[in-house]
RNA sequence: GCGGGUGUGGCGUAAUGGCAGCCGCACCAGACUUAGGAUCUGGCGCUGAAAGGCGUGGGGGUUCGAGUCCCUUCACCCGCACCA
């Protein structure tokens, strides 16, 4: 019987689907394992090789976990709001619910045929409204929340009220808007419900606040900072300006400091931390005022309501170093600073920058920008006067806008100073030479100088001295800033989830529990309306109607990508729950996801969300981890191997004048030669041409050829091309272009093709489907090959060719099983034969192959090496061959190694050898040392730790036989030239080294 | 610029501080073949006829012993980037 991996898959995946073996109990007296993928957005093109990389990996861990005898909850599930389906329904006018689940569909199909381990019954859709329901009840939550600094906690929003309602809001200490104003108990019980309502605004940890985003007119929303690359949309690259709106946030920066804290317990890659050290970007320093000095400005500025500007500094030591302040272009201060002979210039550079698109700011990062105000400030110990300058290097969202400028120690400083020809004055003497006109001395070493008080200090002294100093004279304090921005939620976008508010008088409601979901919405177009208000404004009687004569308008913005996606993990937990977004029985059973596995794409957006989500709904109870997920792996990204004809083109004149125009593809080899030394080549390449010619047109007579273009290179699809050596038939067929085609191969008739790494996409032909694999080889083979790559987290290009490997791997296997019809132990060449398997009891070295495997897999499992494991099974099977072994006492357990890497071919087996029921529910072999320990050692012998020969030698001896057998040894003696050895170093079982 | 990571045959890669190159691809030779994108056997780091010598990006160090640890330097990849 042959291996026929096609009809081996199609019986067990139809198995698994009826028989569930997959099926996550909530009720289990077994350990619990939960591994999770990061769930795909189902795009339009479907998987390649690349994707289910992730996937595989982690199947592989969940049916090892079964197989040790874990309760494993292994869902997948679909991420299917999001823009791509929303721009295809822009230009195509079909509904993105049906695009969506077209996708779903072709995907699940594409995962089936892969043989995956997967719950179905679990599976979620974050668009769909049973889901979204509940996505829409945490907002809810988070909207009814605020922050407590005294808990360190979210409340509920009502014991803010109750606060404020006995005290005013002078005694809270929570996370609010900075521009909060302090308030009695009577000022609160005198406020309209829409003022208490606005105040309330500023504290709720969902709120609508006005703050600058990232505006992209192309797409028509806002968008996250981690949402923006490069100064454009992540998705599709549109430009991105800053624009004052008002919009839903979510004051993720409540969170920023546990945020940070709690990475320190986990078991992610120090990359993956740092990146989200780097975004959470706390930094310690001091907040300083300087005074407004009155001169040259119109005092009677109405607008002008503080006498001073705030800075943040993390280097208040170089405070007598300031020569000058900064404040960005958004800096409220700025129209009220400037004076009457200054407000032409100043007006003209903060509209300039604030037209400027985030793109154009940051590619001028280089360039210096910047205009005096015209007004001062003293400086708080000199009393000296200092220049206010609007500068675009200072960002209005960080600290508080405005920077103390200390040229002569920071970079960006300087720049400006020498730009502007601004002083530069030193105050910390540098511990090495240093050419202070030419850059800045921003190290944090030294001492100090010129600066008072803080002489002879050292920096780290000073900065001590001087926050106290500040602090003395209540000019200033100890501060910790975050770079960390609150995150805006609204999109005016169509497919999302509907952000469950309404407003009544002008004021935001939410929604009650009751009246959830909040389904979105049908609409004629899913473009924005004529006034430029999201796509929910077209929604025909889209209104919240809580009575017959009451009639509110909806919230028009939908959620952005990440919020179905801050909580999924749980809701497989309890997928079907209709009364909460998961019980607490479930969720408590769970707990974490032990297992997650997905990009790095993913670093600084959904795992910081989903983390935040996770602190969320644990301080107001509804769980109880503090952190989604322990151990998370970046799978690497599978890059595509492109490959390339070259094509030149030549003309071609008869005898009798005509020409005729060729396309010639010549090899690769040729290609290079041509292009390095052109003139010889080319004269050998017209004869080879003329040759060909002369066999495409033995009719026609030549006169000349001329090549009117040189050779340039085309992509190819890869998938008529092996080994870097194109089929020219199927060239040929692939495209009417090429159907005459002339080739100039190598002398050995192959023509070679060119490489190159690229991303993996249509227009390179250098896509591979994983259903193309799986047809060919079976997914058994993939499944092997993909993990066989290299290590899980390494990104590496995709090359079909070594695939050959791990397909003859298993055909290798197979034959272990099957009696040849010529007879003898193994089957033959074409694994025809008849089922063998013997019940003889295995040799001593059969057993020593066996649990050598079995003690290796379970180390490579247990730290996610996949990939040495596959070569551990070859390697097994490669000794069970050379060693004829049929037994079932050797195979069967082999079998269970192999089945979470390989699961439709073991199920086969398993079922051949007696078995009933599938073997992913069968226990995982423990290996025996017994069977690992040799008789004899064979000790490599070296001499000042270079290898010169091997001794065999018994397992038993201790070292002082060792050497004493070893010396007596005439090879070794020979070695030592009569020597007498200083050093003898003897380690059992590994070496002998012998020092001379 | 800052942070993280990686450098090993023609290629993908492997080596708890202990024989560098396991496993696979490609390649070479042979067997079976009308044929081979099938199968089997053997070879395959460089150099050398061999004995041997040299080899893990470069330089240095620790150690009886370094691909592995430390310092330094170069190259490449990824992430972030005016965050005061």
């Amino acid at each position: 019987m042959e291996y026929n991996f096609t009809e081996i898959e199609k019986k067990w995946q139809a198995y698994w689907a009826k028989e569930k073996p997959f099926k996550a109990s909530d009720d289990s007296t077994k350990p619990k394992y939960y591994v999770l993928d990061m769930f795909p957005y189902p795009s339009g093109a479907g998987l390649h090789v690349g994707h289910p990389l992730g996937y595989i990996a982690s199947d592989i861990m969940a049916r090892y976990k079964r197989h040790k005898g874990f309760n494993v909850l292994h869902p997948m599930g679909y991420d299917s709001f999001g823009l791509p389906a929303e721009q295809y329904a822009i230009q195509t006018g079909q509904h993105p619910k049906i695009t969506t689940e077209q996708n779903i569909k072709r995907y699940r199909e594409q995962m089936d045929k892969i043989g995956f381990s997967f719950d179905w019954d679990r599976e979620v859709r974050t668009s769909d409204p049973e889901y979204y329901k509940w996505t829409q009840w945490i907002f809810i939550q988070i909207f009814n929340s605020w922050y407590n600094n005294n808990s360190n906690k979210a409340e509920d929003i009502s014991t803010l009220i109750k606060e404020f309602e006995a005290n005013g809001n002078s005694k809270i200490n929570a996370v609010c808007d900075d521009d909060t104003k302090q308030f009695s108990a009577a000022d609160w019980k005198g406020f309209s419900e829409k003022e208490k309502s606005d105040l309330l605004m500023h504290y709720r940890i969902a709120y609508l606040g006005e703050a600058y985003v990232n505006w992209c007119p192309a797409l028509g929303t806002v968008l996250a900072n981690d949402e923006v690359k490069d100064g454009v949309s992540e998705r599709g690259g549109h430009p991105v300006e800053r624009k004052l709106m008002k919009q839903w946030s979510m004051r993720i920066t409540a969170y920023a400091q546990r945020l940070l804290e709690s990475l320190d317990t986990l078991d992610w890659t120090e990359s993956l931390k740092e990146s989200q050290r780097y975004w959470i970007g706390k930094s310690e320093g001091t907040s300083l005022k300087f005074k407004i000095q009155d001169a040259g400005l119109k005092t009677n500025d109405s607008r002008l309501t503080t006498d001073q500007i705030e800075v943040f500094t993390t280097r208040p030591d170089t405070i007598f170093g300031v020569s000058f302040v900064t404040l960005a272009p958004e800096h409220d201060l700025v129209p009220s600073l400037t004076t009457a002979e200054n407000k032409t210039a100043v007006e003209d550079y903060v509209t300039k920058s604030k037209n400027r698109s985030e793109r154009e700011r940051q590619a001028d990062v280089t360039k210096i920008s910047g205009v005096f105000t015209g007004s001062y400030v003293e400086h708080p110990f000199t009393g000296k006067q200092i220049p206010i300058w609007v500068g675009d290097y200072v960002l209005a969202g960080y600290g508080t806008g405005a920077v103390m400028a200390v040229p002569a120690h920071d970079e960006r400083d300087h720049k400006f100073a020498k730009h502007f020809g601004l002083e530069l004055p030193q105050v910390i003497e540098p511990n090495k030479e240093h050419d202070f006109d030419k850059e800045a001395w921003g190290e944090k070493e030294g001492k100090l100088i010129n600066s008072d008080f803080l002489n002879g200090l050292d920096v780290k002294a000073a900065i001590k001295k001087a926050i106290e100093e500040i602090e003395n004279k209540k000019i200033g304090k100890g501060k910790i800033n975050f770079r960390l921005r609150d995150a805006v939620f609204g999109r005016q976008r169509y497919w999302g989830e509907p952000i469950p508010i309404y407003y009544k008088n002008d004021i935001p409601y939410a929604l009650n529990e009751s009246e959830l979901p909040l389904v979105l919405p049908e609409v004629d177009k899913y473009l924005p309306t004529e006034d430029g208000e999201p796509p929910l404004a077209r929604a025909k009687d889209w209104k919240y109607k809580p009575s017959a004569n009451e009639t509110y308008e909806y919230e028009l913005s939908t959620m952005p990508g990440w919020a179905g996606s801050s909580w999924y993990f749980l809701r497989y937990m309890d997928a079907h729950n209709s009364k909460e977004f998961a019980s607490k029985k479930l969720t408590d059973y769970w707990k974490q996801v032990d297992l997650y596995i997905g990009g790095s794409e993913h670093a600084t957006g959904h795992l910081l969300y989903v983390r935040f989500w996770t602190k969320f709904l644990k301080d107001l109870g509804h769980i109880n981890i503090d952190e989604p997920a322990q151990k998370l792996i970046n799978q690497g990204m599978i890059q595509g191997r492109s490959n390339f004809v070259y094509r030149l083109l030549a003309d071609i004149i008869t005898k009798d004048g005509k020409s005729l125009h060729e396309e010639i593809y010549i090899s690769k080899t040729i290609h290079d030669l041509l292009s390095s030394k052109e003139g010889e080549t080319s004269l050998k390449l017209i004869q080879i041409l003329e040759s060909k010619i002369k066999d495409r047109y033995p009719e026609i007579e030549l006169h000349n050829i001329r090549i009117s273009r040189g050779s340039y290179q085309l992509h190819v699809d890869v998938n008529i091309v092996i080994n870097d050596i194109l089929n020219q038939e199927k060239f040929r067929n692939w495209r009417d272009e090429y159907k005459n085609a002339i080739f100039i191969t190598e002398e050995n008739g192959d023509y070679i093709c060119g490489v190159e790494i690229e991303k993996m996409s249509k227009s390179k032909y250098n896509v591979v489907s994983p259903d193309d694999i799986g047809e060919k080889f079976g997914a058994d083979t993939l499944r092997l090959y993909e993990m066989f790559l290299g290590p899980l987290e390494q990104s590496k290009p995709w090359n079909t060719n070594g695939i050959t490997g791990v397909a003859g791997f298993l055909k290798k296997l197979w034959r272990l099983f099957f009696l040849s019809p010529s007879g003898g132990g193994v089957a033959g060449a074409t694994g025809e034969g008849v089922f063998n398997v013997s019940d003889e009891a295995p040799t001593k070295a059969e057993l020593k192959t066996l649990h050598k495997t079995i003690k290796k897999i379970t180390e490579d499992i247990e730290r996610f090496s996949f990939n040495t494991s596959v070569s551990n099974f070859m390697i097994c099977v490669n000794e069970l061959t050379d060693a004829k072994c049929n037994k079932r006492a050797i195979l069967e357990p082999l079998v269970i190694c192999l089945s979470p890497y390989a699961p439709h071919i073991t199920e086969e087996l398993w079922e051949k050898l007696g078995h009933s029921g599938s073997i992913a529910l069968a226990t995982f072999p423990m290996h025996n040392e017994e069977y690992l320990i040799d008789d004899s050692f064979i000790y490599p012998i070296s001499f000042n730790g270079k290898m010169r020969l091997n001794i065999e030698l018994p397992a038993t001896l201790t070292s002082a036989e060792i050497e004493k057998e070893v010396m007596s040894r005439e090879e070794v003696q020979k070695y030592l030239e009569g020597k007498t050895p200083k050093k003898i170093i003897v380690v059992p079982k590994k070496i002998v080294n012998i020092v001379i």
